[in-house]
DNA sequence: CAAGCCTATGTAAGCGCTTACATCACAAAT
DNA sequence: ATTTGTGATGTAAGCGCTTACATAGGCTTG
């Protein structure tokens, strides 16, 4: 063997590769790789004779040499805005567990914890076969496009892109419906909070605001285009008690900011629901604890990062690209912020 | 060139190499790479025909090929149970950012998706130079001792295993610190909701409860050994309700155990802190929701992963292991289920 | 008993990159 | 004009695997 392998030494005990485990046990590189991939028929006796070496000499694949030979990462790029909350963590814990099912790594993005976007999101390309992008997550068009003309992409809850894949939760009927609710309460003075230039489902969420006043014959107010946090909620929430607003209800874009809300309302003394109706988006755990419970409703998001694992896989494994979003059902969770006993 | 690079073709436009891309502009494969690793000098011109070549063809450098060839993988494996409370994403969310920080990926591995958790982990341990593992994270001490001996890796708040490096929160002495608060409220029966048995984190926390009885010349009830699921401490609670233990204050081993006793008792007609002082451990987001505010501690959950990834790195770099676990100071947060105003 | 056939294994090419070393062109120094 | 130095580039070996193809026994078969 021309190759010169392995007289070197580092701080691990390193350097176990396929030759040395072939050499212990007596055997070509070729079997000792057919042992370990399973895929051909090989001698009991020298399977063992390999597993014991294998044993031995703590033998780790290096799984870059493997994928260079496959030309093939097994592993799939996941690129998410944050993990605060329990929207993104469900997602991915959803989309993990799919990937582990497929055998696929996952290879995890955070943008909001990144400087250079691009780079963080080129180096990505570098190392999976595929990759799904949160519609949020802050990535420019042009970057998922870019993207999409090297690797599978799908983009998760986002702006539909043509010829790239995409999945989503619905938005607008399930909105409609919530909408529909509040006012069925007899609320006739009801506002949305939350940005619908933010995005796609915000932007449906209000839709669904709008169309629940027209099947009534009424007309929905303008929206209120603050942000999705805490304490954008808080700094609404104060707006409305200097009395900024006249209203009897409040569809907000998501949990964090109807709880945010809701509290700093009762805090100041006031009724939720008597006074004023508070409904949300997403079914957070608080949701459930707090009182009155927060009306709201549940994505299914732990199928939506499933799904958009499985997508991945079969977009690698070569299956075209669908033409139309892919879009799951959500559902009212009704509790009592609403109006409902 | 005796290889054969490149007649073929796949679905996606695939196959730029470094040898098309230098071929297109005109220069040496090695030139490409030193364009493209920045290091060495290279002329103005040379450099401006790589790139522009690069950009034409959509060139995406095979991070296998790199990570062969450098004998770094120039990735961070993390294993955690699951994802589902604040815990977890926050741990994951400091180590991703310090990651990025430090130009590795992070291949994520959560424990509760896997069926065989030892593959998993020992084909994480193929793609990454070095892994953090979540102590509780039902990994046998077996697996992270096999680990060991081939990859850098650290242990997160988990049971220290010699010449392993560990990284972990303060428990001890905030758990006196705690448990003498709710004491010093003239607590007289105080009970530990959690099982000490189920890592050392408990364990820790039920130490510093019995201390701090024992710092008062108290003597300290048998912790109830139930799990730190809400249904667990709904299920406590109803046991509570139930007549089956006499006390007047309760120190959870955590918020999610704590929020559910509360609200049980609660929709029971329990007066909290009134009837029964509830603490917690975590402070995750609802602790500040919930109605008596949940008094607990604060853990330096991010600063915990940033310093996970950091050290991994370090690891990698040939730093010696630290033989003392490091541990993060945690922060007392009052609100008023322990009996304050 | 020769001819063929499996089956188990070995041989070697190739995956796409990095990098030590060799080479070359040109400017400065003699 | 010749030598020497220097910066830019090319050459080629190797990283550790997978896998197509070749090979060698041991069986079966006529």
């Amino acid at each position: 063997m021309a190759k010169q392998h392995h007289a070197s030494q580092e701080a691990k005990p390193a350097g176990a590769t396929i030759y040395s485990v072939a050499e212990r046990a007596g055997v070509s590189i070729a079997t000792v790789s057919r042992v370990l991939q399973g895929a051909t028929v090989v001698a009991e006796t020298t399977r063992q004779k390999v597993l014991t070496a294998v044993e031995e000499l703590g033998y780790v694949p290096l799984g870059a040499a493997r994928s260079l030979a496959v030309r093939h990462h097994e592993a799939h790029g996941l690129v998410l805005p944050e993990l605060s909350g329990p929207y993104y963590a469900e997602l991915l814990m959803g989309f993990e567990a799919r990937a582990a099912e497929l055998a696929q790594s996952v290879v995890l993005v955070l943008t909001d914890s990144r400087t250079d976007l691009a780079a963080a999101v080129r180096q990505l390309a570098t190392r999976v076969d595929a990759i799904a992008v949160f519609g949020a997550a802050a990535i420019s068009r042009d970057v998922v496009r870019l993207l999409h003309a090297r690797k599978p992409v799908v983009v998760i809850a986002g702006e539909p892109l043509d010829g790239v894949e995409a999945v989503a939760a619905e938005n607008l009927e399930s909105a409609r419906e919530l909408a529909g609710h509040v006012l069925d309460h007899g609320r006739h003075r009801a506002l949305f909070v939350g940005d619908p230039d933010s995005g796609p489902d915000i932007r449906d969420r209000y839709a669904g605001f709008v169309a629940a006043h027209e099947d009534r014959g009424r007309t929905a107010a303008e929206p209120v285009g603050v942000g999705l946090r805490e304490a954008d909620g808080a700094a609404f929430a104060r707006d409305l008690l200097r009395g900024e607003h006249d209203v009897d209800a409040l569809m907000c874009a998501n949990d964090e900011l109807a709880l945010s809300v809701m509290t700093t309302l009762q805090d100041a003394g006031k009724d939720v629901p008597g006074d004023i109706a508070v409904v949300g988006w997403d079914d957070v755990m608080t949701s459930r604890y707090v009182r009155p419970g927060l009306t709201t409703v549940r994505q299914p998001v732990h199928a939506l990062g499933s799904l958009a694992a499985s997508r991945l896989h079969d977009l690698v494994s070569g299956e075209p690209v669908r033409k139309n979003a892919q879009t799951l059902p959500t559902q009212l969770v009704v509790r009592s912020s609403c109006g409902c006993p």
